[in-house]
DNA sequence: CCTACCGATCGGTAGG
DNA sequence: CCTACCGATCGGTAGG
């Protein structure tokens, strides 16, 4: 996983990984089957890193915009904490894939589908519980938070700026207060003094 | 530029460019000296691709918020429009250099600073004609939009979606309008009414 | 899980 | 600009 969010998932290659494992290529091959296979498994077990991470995080929050901030917060630990050393394992495997059709493609559309479909059944439900107002739509608010962590993520990546994820954080922030109620932006206000 | 959009720079091998253009690999060193200069020769070029498209579109705009809204609207347009097969040259190179050190990464990192650079001047700007508030500063405001931007072409690279690139300018608009000042705003107004 | 091997392709060079 | 070639490495297989 970490040779893989630094040089790619296609630079993942099983003479590399046996003589970092010391195993014998063929070896791989039994256990993997081809390095599509290889690809998809290093997918899966990020994944599954990811989930347990974030989820983990999240623990007794209450539905809502608490648990959405709760969710960001993790979120935000997860790529500031370089749990894979390339940053975002997703992001990376995104930004390689999204040119090349194939499975591995496949799998990290449903898996980024899957990551925003979560924060958009958030977003939604801070609105009918009144915390976020119905002005903007759900999709919106999570490209826009969206956006925000993963340029924390790029900028600090690319140019190793210490300043990217206080950015980052305070963009998502601004962002969510345009859109609170009255209701939503007391929560908020809790979430900041939490820093 | 098109293969290296879509499958990395890293991917740009000279075997297939020599294919592809019906030259032998011999003749391509010839003219490039090695890889990763063929890479330097491919990424600058993109850089000029760039700079013309959205430096000619930006024409007359006045100094300030005006010429930074006609900033924004080139960029998008560049990258709506897949000037590049696999969207934002620059995106993709820093994504796929950004964890590999060497001179690609290098200019890499100089052509976004540059780039930043410039929308955080305009932004300055804006602020010292009394169209932008100094509560925010410029690099934060600078960070939110290039991080709008970005999404919406990493959201349409990955899913094919044609409202990633609508809710990009959403989200930068409204960020603009969080912070712009009450003369800001009549600009901003104008701009809108130009969609 | 291993050794031993396959054809293909990589970046790069010699010599013209 | 070319042909012809280099060693290294790629993904993958045969046979055990």
């Amino acid at each position: 996983m970490d040779v893989a969010s630094c040089e790619g998932l296609e630079g993942l290659t099983i003479g590399r990984l046996a003589s970092e494992t010391g195993l014998s290529k063929a070896g791989l091959f039994a256990h993997f089957g081809s390095k599509e296979d290889l690809q998809l498994a290093t997918l899966e077990a990020a994944a599954e890193v990811i989930t347990q991470r974030v989820m983990s995080a999240v623990g007794d929050a209450r539905p809502g915009l608490e648990r959405l901030l709760a969710l960001l917060r993790a979120w935000l630990a997860y790529v500031e904490s370089c749990t894979f050393r390339g940053g975002c394992f997703l992001a990376a495997a995104a930004a390689e894939f999204d040119g090349r059709p194939g499975p591995v493609r496949d799998r990290v559309v449903e898996l980024a589908r899957k990551w925003t479909g979560l924060l958009e059944g958030e977003i939604a439900q801070a609105q009918a519980r009144g915390e976020i107002a119905t002005t903007e739509s759900a999709d919106q608010i999570a490209f826009e938070l969206h956006a925000m962590v993963l340029e924390g993520n790029s900028v600090f990546q690319l140019l190793g700026d210490d300043r990217a994820f206080p950015r980052a954080r305070r963009g998502a922030m601004r962002c969510l207060e345009c859109v609170a109620t009255e209701k939503g932006r007391k929560i908020l206000r809790k979430e900041r003094a939490h820093e």
